[in-house]
DNA sequence: TTCTGGCACTCATCGGTGCAGAGTGCCAGC
DNA sequence: GCTGGCACTCTGCACCGATGAGTGCCAGAA
């Protein structure tokens, strides 16, 4: 039923548009609705510019107090210049078109999470941080010391300025470069691999030989090794020593293959995808109807698999927002997840990205995620 | 107000005492109670027999139904051969002497915490794992391919064995040794520092050197690290190594020292004593009074430090209970946390331990806790 | 055509009331 | 020292009616 989740280009939120201030990036086109998508006022009911105000205000009202909002209120607290019964009658429309719902009758309206995407889509800008809020991010990521600790940094601060649950995933190892393989002889027939890789990342392994190895031939490989994989990107490095057990003597070509194939493993992702999260505390914040609400989520988190595959979908480069049921994994039904790429450098290297309740604040939350995510690809660039 | 948690003694809960069955390990010394602690059934209410029954038949259900539980209840269920009028009396000797106590008047009685470390210090026997249990968990483990993976199997493990929250430490560096230290010239004035432990873990650290560094010394130094450190417990590296630097010409010694120095701030504890926690969604089953109890639960969990402190009281070699207000942190204080070291061969290297609401099964999962130890102990010996 | 004020209607919420059931404490008797 | 009986207490639940927020619709004004 739903579209594809637009991920808006990281320009966006920003340039205020040329003309009129008010549908800023047009991240999506406004087809998929059936009427005449472009004249604005048109025929029944594509929706106007009043209209998508009181979407905007009860977005805004609704995430702010957590109660359906009614048309009363609504005209009290925005000014948008009519009666209350106006604001009824773009309510009825807006709830005919599957943006709002009431939970009871005459109770309040609350978006859908249709109405959700349309704000995220057209109604909302990304709100940017404040100078404050910039330093203190720059400042609270700055005395990292490794890895591992930018990572947990990272994922605390998102979690601290966004008060929902934070994901960030390490940095991924194919899009890094092999800085340098070392390779040391534990015992007889037991080699450990250990690899650096540009991000400062380090990952092992315990390589079992089927025949002893001397201590020559594990030096010459190790040169050889380097000499041809250092610098080179992990996809690469395959092809690039694939040739390499035929330049050893035949006796030691069961020791270089095995070492090689073992390499070729680590370099695959599967095992290298870690996750690090934080704030789940932030979900007790979710609801009154808790436990229903908070149970599957906390699964979800536990599974790793499940985040990196929400993570995963981010569309490369942009901010992507995946909001209640747009989420494939049913547990996360009644969550948005926010999500964005970072890397050192020009190029996204892995994901993070924040898990709140639909009803949270997206321009905030994109904000901060975007901010933070630059900051990180800062940092890593520097190390 | 309460004593010092107990820690059993690994043998306990099997051998069954010589004499009757009841009693059985003396763990912690009947003292502490005002009245004359030795004679049995002595004056005013010194514990007799049948009302330490009933304590153990009132801390069965409740543990069971988690509701309270009242004398009539109790003498269907359990055998114990007397009327519920007896039962009341007896109860009401329980609660006056502080083991039991009365959510409102008219209701059935539920434990309090000086109730179930009663409980825990003499009225439970460890329950051993089943043999299939036992077998589950060995092939389990034994899928696992790197230290990472023990730990994240493990905690996996205990999570779903006990259905609550579980906690492994890392295996700790200070007991470690050291298998082998690798030096790698990334830049002229940078060194990657690799050390390998004989618990396979694997910690980096980029040196930044005071002036540029030649292969050939860097060589020299880390033939001449591995030849004093191999195989050395880490708190005594520094000692061997100390007059390292004097025996290289002095334009490198600053170098030398400058690695030395990174090497042994690695080795120190800090930013080692990482930990892995699984089964938060465990929480949701604590009980109806939801969100005001889980959430400063949570936010427990995410503090490194207070967990560490949590297992790091564990006493060495037995295994700890801590019930409700004995932990320090105050947001735990509704939750009780069983913990007990492990490690390879015979010495424990690290904890792990399991946390959930001070109504659970303790002897079910002191038996999880303990097996598991035992067989993550194993584990690591082997490799 | 679009907005507005008014009016009847619908429910969720909340306090009060009454009943049933579980559980206790106490007492007299075995 | 144990037991059966009895009166008492209190929670939980269902029911009731009043309250009030909020809606939908309609006729009239701009």
């Amino acid at each position: 039923m739903f579209d594809e989740p637009v991920s808006d280009a990281d320009n966006a939120g920003r340039a205020a548009a040329p003309g009129a201030g008010g549908t800023p990036r047009a991240a999506r086109p406004p087809a998929a609705r059936p009427a005449r998508p472009a004249t604005p006022r048109a025929t029944g009911h594509s929706l106007d510019e009043r209209k998508l105000a009181v979407l905007r205000a009860i977005v805004q009202d609704y995430v702010g107090t957590e109660e359906p909002v009614g048309s009363k209120a609504l005209v009290e607290r925005h000014n948008l210049g009519v009666s209350p019964a106006t604001v009824r009658n773009d309510m009825a429309t807006l709830e005919e078109d599957g943006y709002i719902q009431q939970p009871h009758t005459s109770a309040g309206r609350i978006p859908t999470d249709k109405g959700y995407r349309l704000f995220v889509d057209r109604l909302a800008e990304v709100k940017p941080m404040s100078p404050p809020e910039r330093r203190a991010i720059r400042h609270f990521l700055d005395g990292a010391v490794d890895l591992d600790d930018v990572v947990a940094r990272t994922v605390r601060l998102l979690a601290q300025l966004t008060r929902q649950v934070a994901v960030v995933q390490y940095p991924s190892l194919t899009r890094s470069t092999v800085r340098h393989v070392e390779l040391v002889l534990l015992a007889p027939t037991k080699i450990m691999l250990v690899l650096i890789t540009n991000t400062g990342r380090v990952e092992q392994r315990l390589v079992d030989c089927p025949s002893a190895v001397r201590e020559s031939t594990l030096a010459d490989l190790r040169v050889r090794l380097n000499a041809r994989a250092g610098g080179r990107r992990f996809p690469d490095v395959p092809a690039l020593v694939e040739d390499l057990p035929s330049s050893f003597e035949p006796a030691d070509r069961p020791v270089v293959t095995t070492v090689l194939s073992t390499l070729f493993e680590s370099l695959v992702e599967q095992n290298e995808e870690r996750i690090m999260l934080a704030g789940t505390a932030n979900l007790t914040r979710f609801g009154h109807d808790f436990p229903l609400t908070i149970q599957p989520v906390l699964e979800a988190l536990e599974e790793q698999v499940v985040l990196l595959r929400l993570l995963g979908e981010a569309a490369d480069g942009g901010m992507t927002v995946r909001i209640g049921r747009e989420n494939e994994y049913e547990g996360l039904n009644s969550t948005s997840v926010v999500s964005v790429g970072y890397g050192s450098g020009d190029e996204s290297v892995a994901k993070l990205g924040v898990i709140g309740p639909t009803r949270m604040d997206y321009p905030g939350t994109m904000g901060a995620v975007r901010a933070v995510a630059r900051y990180v690809g800062q940092i890593l660039a520097e190390s």
